[in-house]
DNA sequence: AATTTATATTAGCCCACGCTTACGCATTGT
DNA sequence: ACAATGCGTAAGCGTGGGCTAATATAAATT
């Protein structure tokens, strides 16, 4: 699997988008997470998981806790895939293209 | 199902997004466009049809064919939520950063 | 009208996935 | 050392989804 595969059925699942909305601005232990959902704690455990495999989420670990917080960094290639979309229906294949090679591998994330 | 759910939920498939850059720059008969997959044709035919419903793509009938198109029309909530997601990470929300601090945990490791 | 062409739809199979219950594993505190 | 706290992991259940084979639909052709 990709990671564009990972991050696109990570954030497809409307709860792991929920926890993500959550972890954006501030950072989360895990139980107070779940405590904000209808299901358990291990299901929460389970999203969690997948999340941090596909790189939308950062774990730091303080005594027993496990701190959460939103990292964008997997959402690199969605947004790629996005843009290329857009650009084509756009018309500007030729130009986007061709800027693209220019600046090479330039990116605004915020690491 | 939120118009948001239902667009990530169709380009989560590999599949759908392989056929969404074949109708990206040109116009496509089923046939064809099935031709190019090692499925059967039903099989196209039914991502078709999440990807049409999901404003995806855009379907013509010309005689007894069926020519598909990409219409990004469908990501546009997509695209919002990612978006969101890169703001946040840019600090071009910091207000909303340090009101939700305010109401609950502590330390954001801002840059 | 009957046939051919191009495609969609249905029924059923298998597998992936989200959920719960039960259990396991570190870390902290007594 | 032992218990308690905070989470993760495993097994199993039920649902949803992608696939195939068979059938249906609709337009063009004869």
């Amino acid at each position: 699997m990709t990671n564009l595969d990972v991050a696109l059925k990570a954030i497809a699942e409307p709860r792991r988008r929920d926890i993500l909305r959550l972890v954006q601005t501030i950072e989360l232990p895990a139980g107070e997470i779940a405590a904000h959902f209808d299901v358990t704690r291990p299901a929460i455990s389970q999203h969690l998981r997948v999340l941090k495999e596909a790189r939308l989420i950062a774990e730091r670990r303080e005594g027993t806790r496990r701190l959460y917080r939103a990292s964008p960094e997997g959402l690199a290639e969605v947004r790629e895939f996005l843009e290329g979309f857009w650009a084509e229906h756009l018309g500007l294949l030729k130009e986007a293209v061709e800027s693209e090679q220019r600046r090479s591998a330039h990116d605004y994330s915020a690491n």
